[in-house]
DNA sequence: TATTGTTATACTCTATAACTATA
DNA sequence: TATAGTTATAGAGTATAACAATA
């Protein structure tokens, strides 16, 4: 083997879009297993705390409109319901049922197992993983809220 | 500053599903500024060399009758152009337009430019970044070929 | 008045199945 | 027969604008 030429910052741009790629595959793939698309399963994922249709339209990166579709769908199947906030009768938090978590639950561990590579790392790797991926995309703010789903 | 810890695969995992949002937050963003959506931007990143409709639906990982429409809707506007393969009648062959070339080099720009975290990468960092990319998500196969789009 | 969520609308993306034209 | 691409269809995601209920 030559010893391996550092990539320039375009062949990296192309190496962060595998890996985009990749992990939403993954995670549609992981998704459909449980016959959710991939805006079902990032909503789902969301959800670890109730959360007004608002804040969700914010972590989904869509307009608020959508989000009542996707929480339709989700209410139907039984894996969320909508409670009015008692303190302001216009917001309605969005809740997992019990059947939502463990749907949740098992989308999360597929999700792990299917990426051994990431269990393969030592802690140095997740360390410098981390701090790599950190300073190429800085949080933001609201909408950059720690999501399994991405 | 108390001494980093090393963030478990779990967490990993959470700051991926970031990453891979913000990548596709922003390529979207800069598709949206040439009124293209994210598919439509893959499609002409896609092309540095013509492709028939086949390889394209590969490489975007939706079904071929997905890219009649996406084709269909980039040729109306001028971007690219099906040419029939000489060697076999049935393949159409994708190529961009002079208008669509243009347009992909200022949407590679734009997406190197928003993301300055990776241009002020060391050569160490980017080597490092590669290496652990290419671990997490290593390639499978054709579907994985480079593409800036993601 | 301003805000939350919904509805109506139109468009894009999506897979499945049936079709055509080639091979 | 098999393959490349299209069409038809139905469902899901998307933004915009208008609306009702509440603040």
């Amino acid at each position: 083997m030559p010893p391996t030429a550092p990539p320039t910052p375009a062949d990296l741009l192309d190496h962060l879009a595998r890996a985009a790629a990749a992990y939403y595959r993954h995670f549609a793939d992981v998704a459909s297993r449980h016959g959710l698309t991939l805006m079902q399963g990032k909503t789902l994922s969301l959800l670890s705390r109730p959360m007004p249709m608002r804040g969700l339209a914010g972590l989904l990166g869509c307009d608020t409109s959508n989000v009542t579709g996707i929480v339709d769908r989700l209410q139907a199947r039984g894996l969320l319901r909508r409670e009015v906030d008692p303190t302001d009768r216009r917001v309605k938090n969005v809740r997992l049922t019990g059947q939502g978590e463990q749907a949740v639950q098992r989308i999360r561990a597929e999700l792990m197992s299917g990426l051994t590579g990431l269990e393969h790392l030592d802690r140095e790797d997740r360390l410098a993983l981390q701090r790599l991926l950190t300073r190429v995309f800085p949080a933001t703010g609201a909408a950059e809220a720690p999501v399994t789903a991405g």
